[in-house]
DNA sequence: AAAAAGAATAACAAAATGATAACAAAAAAA
DNA sequence: TTTTTTTGTTATCATTTTGTTATTCTTTTT
């Protein structure tokens, strides 16, 4: 697991990245924002943790930029500021938690934890009842037998395991495949061939059976 | 905006009601499970505040069994615990957020703010009674059972929960609905058969019963 | 009690929505 | 490249929903 730090306090830094590397992650810490953008784009990390009052830029701003190039790692924004507007730019810029100063280092241990693993569950091996769904290898199981998907397929097919229970509009899903809303029903209804698992529900969209 | 607060410090209960309600927010806190749980029922509130580690029963184990039931307004976990696996289980049990003690009034309010703005794009729910009415999802909710409903259905059975005790005219529910006043009554028939809530009242129209 | 008015129900056709098939274009594999 | 697979769209077919009218039932009025 590797993480980057900015923040430009140095003390704070350094003791950041002392307890997170004793935890057994790969942090890595930047004072500006400076380099830290080569090292996201040559590194891919799994996680930034992010002061809101740089030098120079906004913490929010920053992570804005980041998330408009395709990145989607999560963010813990890390920070002095506590008034109610500061917090909820933090949310809206894309931050999945957020802490403030002063902070415990157990807290912020567990919040770490907390994201990367609601976050790998989205990303990695989903599972629903018994079924499972490698995203990466584009695969699905069912009790050991395994199913080939297609790239579309597995895009959708995840859309659903995420959010289980959920109903999810046509819309939705002609917006993350990046279809017509006439188109979605094949697309549903290829994945349905594979495995039975998706059911209409009229004038809204599909869910997941049973 | 209805939020009820779960914590068994009865100082902290009180400035948090006292805070809340200034706020703007409708708070209302209980000491205990105990009375929580029918209020949970009779008025559905938005938002639940709960303390992790209560007399009697778990927090966590208190709001997955509320979550068992069909309820899904979002949770905000709000304790002394701050150990990894405290904050871990607590996202588990579906809190959407956390916030650990000492904190701020300004954060806890920032949060609240937060995750009511995320759960009101995902989820228009209204409430009468016991029964609950999902807009988006077209479905109704009798004490945990539920029952699909069609477009015209749920656009009508929304018209009488926004107004409960009014009697709304048939001139209205043709206008809603964009049929003839002739028709009301079938449309108004349909919708009953499947839940038996619409009263009629002779000569004006119709009303929820009870 | 009979007549009239209002509302419930049934029946039917039209409209809306969804499933499936067929085909061509795009992407991936060979 | 050529071949195969995947994907998006449109066309056709099936199902559900919906609006209307006709008929039956209930309530009110005379």
């Amino acid at each position: 697991m590797l993480i980057a730090i900015i923040e430009d306090e140095e003390d704070l830094l350094e003791l950041l990245e002392f307890n997170l590397q004793n935890e057994g992650y790969d942090a890595v810490g930047f004072l500006n924002t400076k380099k830290i953008k080569d090292f996201i784009v040559e590194e891919n990390p799994d996680l930034l943790i992010v002061d809101r009052n740089l030098p120079g830029i906004e913490g929010s701003k920053f992570v804005k930029e980041i998330k408009n190039e395709g990145y989607n790692m999560p963010v813990i924004f890390l920070t002095a500021k506590n008034s109610e507007n500061d917090i909820l730019e933090g949310f809206e810029a894309g931050a999945d938690d957020y802490i403030t100063k002063p902070f415990s280092m157990a807290e912020l241990k567990a919040r770490i934890k907390a994201v990367l693993k609601r976050h790998l569950k989205e990303n990695e091996s989903l599972a629903y009842k018994h079924y499972k769904l490698d995203v990466k290898n584009q695969t699905f199981y069912n009790e050991g037998k395994s199913v080939n998907l297609t790239k579309n397929e597995t895009t959708l097919l995840k859309l659903f395991f995420e959010n289980p229970k959920k109903i999810i509009s046509r819309e939705e899903i002609a917006d993350i495949l990046e279809i017509s809303e006439k188109s979605t029903n094949v697309a549903v209804n290829r994945l349905n061939h594979k495995i039975n698992l998706l059911v209409s529900v009229r004038g809204i969209g599909y869910k997941l059976n049973d």
